[in-house]
DNA sequence: CGTCTAATAGACCAACCGTTCTATTGGAGC
DNA sequence: GCTCCAATAGAACGGTTGGTCTATTAGACG
């Protein structure tokens, strides 16, 4: 891979815009405007808009899910990372340009489960909930496996709540009931504390 | 308002379209045919293709609350009422052509939260808390609000994985979630009233 | 100096979009 | 019969879209 500029520009460019607009809303004039770069360029670099968007989905993938682990890494204990899940989140969504989860936008504008790019966004998200697993299994949960897939599914409702109602708080709340089911796998029996 | 057939068409058709496609993708001759109508008749009925759209949504939000409420009302003791929500959204997502939550997808297409549509669907997010609130006291639950809240971020949740990932069972994974959240607020409700 | 290559500007294309206009039709009510 | 009105078909509009084509430029390398 030679990493050309004008390349990067391209990418990057369609990278903000692809998110912060949408795909469909996103013009290929307004990405080369934006890149300050050449029409043919485009073309030049990738085999068309599609392959843009094929690219784009790839590095965000790579970028969103690197963030989360940096994050995380920060965080001690076991049990202490998975909580950072949800502070990570706290802190994506205070972002002012916050447009909600790149993928499952992705997942709408292209409705059709049989879509490549749909597909692609199942994807991530299994490797999201990938990566949730291991630290369900370093934090030595019991289920493992059914912890990860409900606080998956707290990252998704958090996110979509924030995406739709802008300072919802949901993250926060998201981080609550995460609380709650983390203490009832590790076993011990419920007891109202806190 | 007198129930013209040829409105009733467009907006029939406009309703699905809209839905299993989604409002961007879906073009007005791709409605005109489907309602099998003028071209010139949506211009007399509606004000534009936005008109249309704001239309739908009106619909949408009044079918989607009815269709919750009438599912539940089937349901007998008031928990059992808030717990029905996430067999409501099992039966729902088992609906062949399921595309996620109409308002949701719309608050995607018009990713500027000041666009009238994204306000639109925040408020539908709005009115279903506000119902699932009213549950909630109606249960005699503590903290009746942030349960509320929580709900309805499950219920987001798990729309929004079955719609990226098909065939997630999210809704039983959400309802067991539920299960949990409501019980311990049962719970300090009891520990307060003794 | 000449060559090769990446990048440029800008015209151009066919297709599609939402919308408007014109002219015509057919049935209901007086 | 006549009027009125909703609805029709279909052309036409200006604008935007993704993509192609042509010709030119600037710089690196030998």
């Amino acid at each position: 891979m030679k990493p050309s500029p004008t390349r990067e520009a391209l990418l990057e460019a369609a990278c903000v815009l692809f998110y912060q607009r949408g795909i469909h809303a996103t013009s290929v004039d307004a990405i080369l405007e934006k890149a300050g770069v050449a029409r043919q360029s485009l073309y030049l670099h990738f085999t068309s808009k599609d392959g843009l968007i094929a690219e784009f989905l790839k590095v965000r993938d790579e970028r969103w899910r690197g963030a989360m682990q940096r994050y995380i890494a920060t965080a001690g204990e076991p049990d202490q990372k998975l909580l950072a899940i949800f502070d990570f989140l706290a802190s994506w969504f205070a972002e002012p340009d916050f447009h909600g989860c790149a993928f499952i936008n992705t997942a709408v504008e292209y409705a059709d489960p049989q879509h490549p790019f749909h597909q692609l966004s199942a994807e991530h998200k299994a490797r999201v909930r990938a990566d949730v697993l291991a630290l369900c299994l370093e934090a030595g949960l019991s289920e493992a496996e059914a912890v990860a897939g409900q606080l998956a599914l707290l990252m998704e409702g958090a996110t979509v709540t924030e995406q739709v109602t802008r300072g919802s708080q949901a993250a926060r709340q998201a981080r609550q009931i995460a609380e709650i089911l983390i203490y009832r796998s590790k076993g011990e029996t419920d007891a109202c504390v806190n």
